[in-house]
DNA sequence: ATGTTC
């Protein structure tokens, strides 16, 4: 027995130095040379049979070992050509965004997806994609602030009976921005969301319960605000007679709970797959019939509901002061995956950066610190697997807008429009958007336009250079 | 987006 026959049959690296050892003893214990191969062969047709004891547990537990190997490299390739999607306001996307969907394409747990006119680059998948994979799951395909989310309270108050000097106090008293940031002890609220026994069901949920109790009703930082400004209703809607009203918009995440959700359950995933393509590194999945993808799932869902808490804590303040309750209310999460049926298939239909728009369902896009936002009602456009636009979408990067744009530019614009800003960096310029009549303009067929909502007194985290 | 980080 030799080893050119061993590699005749397929064995492969250690395989073949095992195979030969095994043969030998046979060959001792006086087999023919054809019965060995004969037993060779049912060895590599079946090795877990063999794994127990015997003279080819050896070869039986290597063999194994290779399988799995291509098992995983298998079910981490990527295809050839991503599938096919549509693009929205492609005018609009830089070729970064695409590349990264046509990434986000090629996984093999892929089934469809769309790009909304706010593209542009993020972590894995892009900023205004929309992801649907089968039984499983991307955190970075939610992204790191898991469950960011949109929320509008009309109240039933005429613009004008809050001056600027008010809104502003309102806002320094009752909302909270920057990282790690949290309210004073004494002043802290309390949530629903906090008592649930979720927390106790896994020890990454435990850990992290004293952090979101302690942020619970702040905004943190980058694009978070929360904004007091003037409702545009064209004809009667949402509950309300066609007018103006003054209103409170609002844009906040998980904060450092979903954050760390995120890193912790992106780690799990790439940990399950080594051999992914570096490509797709940052859009490692969990299979919904793991613990693992189960964790995330609940997880994800429950900073999705302690992101929409810290909205109905700012909302309630700010209505508690005021001394009204809202007329009317409209919100939406942009940021997380839900379970979709998506034609003939259900799947799993992450939005990283987009607004769900299934047929009448109201949503919130908003423009810039210093723009207009949109109530929007949606067109359920299967194309987009029912989506909009998350907002206006960057145009620029941040290091690009605080060495490009000047200071004296941004405070021309907001002063322009009567926008009044506390907070607030040059990296969040309007300027370093894309602006928000043309990515409205390009989705038509997505979702149409209900409201208009013009910013007036703003709050954002200061950015790395102040207005 | 977070908070000073595998």
């Amino acid at each position: 027995m030799n080893g050119k026959q061993i590699t005749k049959l397929g064995f492969e690296k250690k395989a073949i130095k095992l195979a030969l050892a095994a043969a030998g003893q046979r060959e001792k214990a006086g087999l023919s040379r054809h019965e060995i191969l004969d037993e060779l062969q049912a060895v590599q047709a079946n090795p877990q049979a063999y794994l127990t004891g015997g003279v080819y547990a050896e070869l039986a537990t290597e063999l194994t070992s290779q399988q799995e190997a291509q098992q995983a490299r298998q079910t981490a390739a990527l295809r050839p050509t991503p599938l096919p999607y549509r693009v929205w306001g492609e005018d609009l996307i830089e070729p970064g965004a695409r590349t990264q969907m046509d990434v986000a394409m090629q996984l093999p747990i892929s089934r469809a997806g769309a790009l909304m006119p706010d593209a542009h680059v993020g972590y894995g998948l892009p900023i205004g994609g929309v992801l649907a994979t089968q039984d499983a799951v991307i955190p970075y395909g939610v992204g790191v602030d898991i469950g960011c989310s949109m929320r509008l309270s009309v109240l039933p108050l005429k613009p004008d009976s809050l001056t600027t000097d008010e809104a502003r106090k309102l806002l320094l008293k009752h909302t909270r921005f920057g990282a790690g940031v949290s309210f004073e002890k004494s002043f802290r609220g309390d949530h629903e969301v906090l008592h649930e026994g979720t927390w106790r069901d896994q020890p990454v949920l435990r850990h992290l319960h004293d952090k979101a109790a302690e942020q619970i009703g702040t905004s943190g930082s980058g694009n978070h605000f929360v904004e007091f400004g003037t409702l545009t209703l064209p004809q009667a809607d949402l509950g309300l007679e066609a007018g103006e009203y003054l209103a409170v918009l609002s844009h906040s995440g998980s904060r450092g709970f979903g954050a760390q959700v995120a890193n912790h359950f992106t780690k799990l995933a790439q940990a399950l797959h080594p051999t992914l393509d570096p490509a797709a590194r940052k859009l490692a999945w969990l299979p919904l019939d793991t613990e693992e993808g189960q964790a995330y799932w609940q997880a994800m869902n429950l900073a999705g509901r302690y992101a929409l808490a810290n909205h109905d804590l700012i909302h309630a303040r700010l209505a508690r002061a005021l001394g009204v309750q809202p007329a009317a209310s409209v919100g939406n999460s942009h940021n997380l995956a839900w379970r979709q049926r998506v034609g003939e298939h259900d799947l799993i239909v992450h939005r990283k950066g987009a607004t769900p728009a299934e047929q009448g369902q109201l949503g919130l896009i908003p423009g810039s610190m210093a723009d207009p936002g949109f109530v929007v009602r949606g067109r359920g456009n299967p194309d987009a697997l029912a989506s909009a636009s998350h907002g206006a979408g960057r145009q620029m990067g941040r290091k690009a807008a605080a060495n490009t744009l000047a200071k004296r530019d941004v405070q021309a614009y907001l002063r322009e429009r009567g926008v009044t800003l506390i907070g607030g960096g040059i990296d969040e310029a309007p300027q370093a958007y894309k602006r928000i009549e043309n990515v409205i303009a390009r989705q038509g067929d997505l979702v149409d336009v209900v409201a208009q909502f013009t910013p007036r007194v703003v709050r954002m985290d200061t950015g790395s250079e102040d207005v």
